[in-house]
DNA sequence: ACTATTTTGATTCTCATTATGATTTCTGGA
DNA sequence: TCCAGAAATCATAATGAGAATCAAAATAGT
């Protein structure tokens, strides 16, 4: 249930597209997705919503620190709403379900190596791909990690 | 020097194309190129090749395991001679620049955090993002880490 | 409600990459 | 060596994600 308010909060008009697309974001069982994922359910909520500002919306939300955008191997952006807290991906590449971790020690570990090399991070992504507990036909892993 | 055993070996028939393609990964000053890189370079070199060949044979390499893509943010993708050796990425913002790094300790926790979900890795990608040490002003990190 | 400003939506455009189809190059056997 | 068939290449066209354009519509402050 979002409200003009969280688009004034961050820095953002309220218009109707901005908050339907806000609102899909927050309720939607899906909660990655593409743009073109959000666009074909404004479509399928009977909403007059253009691909375009879709595309624009999500670019602003992404700039304003409401979503986070992800590109994960081979596809089109996801994005995914902010709740603040960080956190990595694995993707399966069977099912394309997406599932969400929190590492401190791989974080620490990143920020060690950046330091040892003087280099100051602003970002990162780690995504691990491969086949979830789901997918699995004999519930065993047959593959090698790298 | 690449020669055409290193094509047969990855299953791979010897042509031209393939072979200065090749030689060009492991002769380059440097190491990530994009598609594009390497098609320019070519034509600097006097070299008859199409964009699309070039396409084409790097995806190829991909698929044979000769060389490694990599999707890094905002950009086309980059390729890179497979040594064998698994690394992960520091890309520099400010110059382009992309450095290798490898962390026991973070691959360890990856293969520990997918096995406690019972996901079956077969691939991951790290990148960190950032300034490195030739591109910051004063010497300091500013930025927060994530 | 009135007006200046911003946003929208249809379309067009760009750019990376892939597909196509014709032509050229290899390859292996007669 | 010559030839047929296969495979690879080239130029070009097609695709698809995403950004830019611009007239029309919606918004916020008076």
């Amino acid at each position: 249930m979002p409200d003009k308010s969280d688009l004034k909060k961050a820095g953002l008009k309220t218009t109707v597209p901005r908050l339907k697309i806000l609102r899909l974001l927050e309720e939607s069982s899906q909660r990655h997705m593409t743009a073109e994922d959000v666009y074909r359910q404004l479509l399928d909520a009977d909403e007059d919503i253009g691909l375009a500002t879709v595309y624009r919306v999500l670019t602003q939300f992404e700039g304003a620190g409401l979503v986070i955008r992800h590109h994960f191997e081979g596809g089109s952006s996801v994005f995914e709403l902010n709740e603040g807290k960080h956190h990595d991906h694995m993707v399966c590449v069977e099912c394309g379900e997406v599932f969400e971790f929190f590492d401190p020690r791989i974080e620490e570990r990143q920020n060690q190596v950046a330091a040892e090399s003087d280099f100051c991070i602003d970002d990162h992504s780690l995504y691990l791909y491969g086949v979830c507990k789901g997918m699995k036909k004999n519930g065993k892993c047959s593959k090698k990690t790298v």
